[in-house]
DNA sequence: GATTGACTTTACCCTCAGGGCAAGGTGTAT
DNA sequence: ATACACCTTGCCCTGAGGGTAAAGTCAATC
């Protein structure tokens, strides 16, 4: 038997973790003395160790390692499985960090070039239209954050199924208003609409009259900067928020597999600020 | 100004993040209302935050981060430089998942053929030896563990230096002994040596007679693995351990770049357990 | 047999970047 | 006035251990 220096030793794991491995159940002392509490590892357990470790190297989690030992390593087919899993995912991360080099990289050589790092919101290009009335087809629920992409597919199926099934003409692309800005515990209170010509049931009339327009070509993750950008506009030129902020998608995101290729219009009606007129 | 929730919204940051971030001092809100304690932001301050998330997409810490923005962003001199270490950081991390993604498929091809995950272990020869005395020159120091590599290049610097100056003959490459098992606060208890032919001063006899040997190739961290193949033997076969383990080291460590290129002689001296005789 | 020093035990607090929840106060529209 | 969404602080939680302290144990030496 081995105590726990010796153990931890021979297989290089420090004390204090095989301590807490003991504790979480994922690996044993084959002993525990019971009148000093002192443990005592057999050699057949560092073969235990060293798979442990292994896993540990492949980035598995102390949980997912004791499952897997759980479900007996004999049956090699789960561990078949988990390893390919884990090999997507670590791949998976090393496109992500490829990405990132490639942006840092950007950013790097615009500063070189004197450029600031967040010179990139000059390109974000914000202008106040006259948005002409419209007559919407609209489908308004509250949803959670993350069932925005299924809700996406639902309501516009359904919203298009009646076009086709009541022969109405479209007349814009698709969009979606955000009525709630904060998002409760309940969710988002969102809108899909699309606008259509004919005046029926289930349409209602939408006046947004004056609007930043700014068109956004690439991924949802730069619309915080679109948001900011707008608001920017907003504050210097003395205008202020009138209505919910709505977006066009004018290409479709269930369509398109590269999100540098999506299009998307971002709304925000305003109104002259009172005390400037 | 912006409520903590229109802030959030803006920026795509949780409420809770803005708290967090306030209380580590990395972005305070413009103004709080010292009455009811509501945190408002300013346009302003979007841009800021903006700067921040970029800064977390790269992987910096908070604490990075806040010493980035407290340099003054002016002084783009410092950005640029962390920038391209946290480049290089990444870059690494990218080679460590290269090569975990290299060791998993070899484990998964393993697998496919039928082959344990831990069938390596069977290609660790471990055989029981003779060793023939020696005479040893010797420097023997209690050193941290994380010292081991700059104290192998100064204590065989010594030796060898002596060895040319004494014109004393070497009769084969160095080792080093690890007397005290366990690595206590104070460090390991190690003895860097160097067998020669003549009987000088500094010198000591070494009489390991019976061993166990594995031939390592390849980087250290394999050493649980050969440790554990021998302390399985050992008990298979009856045998404990006798004195200090030793490793010799074939290839200079200082001299080979690649890891997978050392070649270290692992050696544990054992006897044939008492009641097995 | 006593002492020493290395080893081991449990117990408690710390990391990092927030998430979750509860109790209570606030803003604003109806 | 009331409802309800919003905001506040405070507390505990995460994963994989690290650090330290106080106290108990082991084996070797005197």
């Amino acid at each position: 038997m081995l105590s726990i220096g010796e153990f931890s030793n021979i297989c290089k794991v420090t004390t204090k973790t095989l301590r807490y491995y003991a504790e979480i159940g994922l690996i044993l002392p084959d002993e525990i003395k019971p009148e000093t509490g002192y443990r005592y590892y057999s050699i057949k357990q560092l073969e235990k160790m060293l798979f442990i470790n292994r896993l540990k190297a492949y980035n598995f989690s102390l949980e997912e390692i004791k499952t897997i030992i759980e479900s007996g390593e004999l049956q090699d087919e789960k561990l078949f499985r988990e390893l390919s899993r884990k090999k997507e995912e670590i791949e998976k991360q090393l496109q992500k960090y490829e990405k990132t080099i490639e942006q840092l990289d950007s950013d790097i050589s615009n500063l070189k070039q004197g450029k600031s790092i967040m010179s990139y919101l000059k390109n974000i290009d914000v202008q106040l239209v006259e948005v002409p009335d419209m007559n919407l087809l609209f489908i308004r629920k509250t949803i959670h954050e993350d069932e925005i992409k299924k809700e996406y597919g639902i309501c516009f199926g359904s919203l298009f199924r009646k076009i086709t099934d009541e022969k109405l003409t479209q007349a814009a692309p698709p969009m979606v208003l955000f009525h709630s800005a904060e998002f409760s515990s309940f969710g988002l209170d969102t809108e899909f609409a699309v606008p259509v010509k004919d005046w029926v049931k289930g349409t209602r009339d939408f006046t947004p009259e004056l609007c930043l327009k700014t068109i956004l070509r690439g991924p949802y993750c730069d619309l915080s900067s679109v948001y900011t950008k707008q608001r920017n506009w907003a504050e210097k030129e003395g205008y202020e928020p009138d209505d919910a902020l709505y977006e066009v998608y004018v290409t479709d995101p269930s369509q398109v597999t590269d999100e540098s290729e999506l299009i998307t219009e971002v709304y925000y009606p305003v109104k002259k600020k009172s005390e400037d007129l």
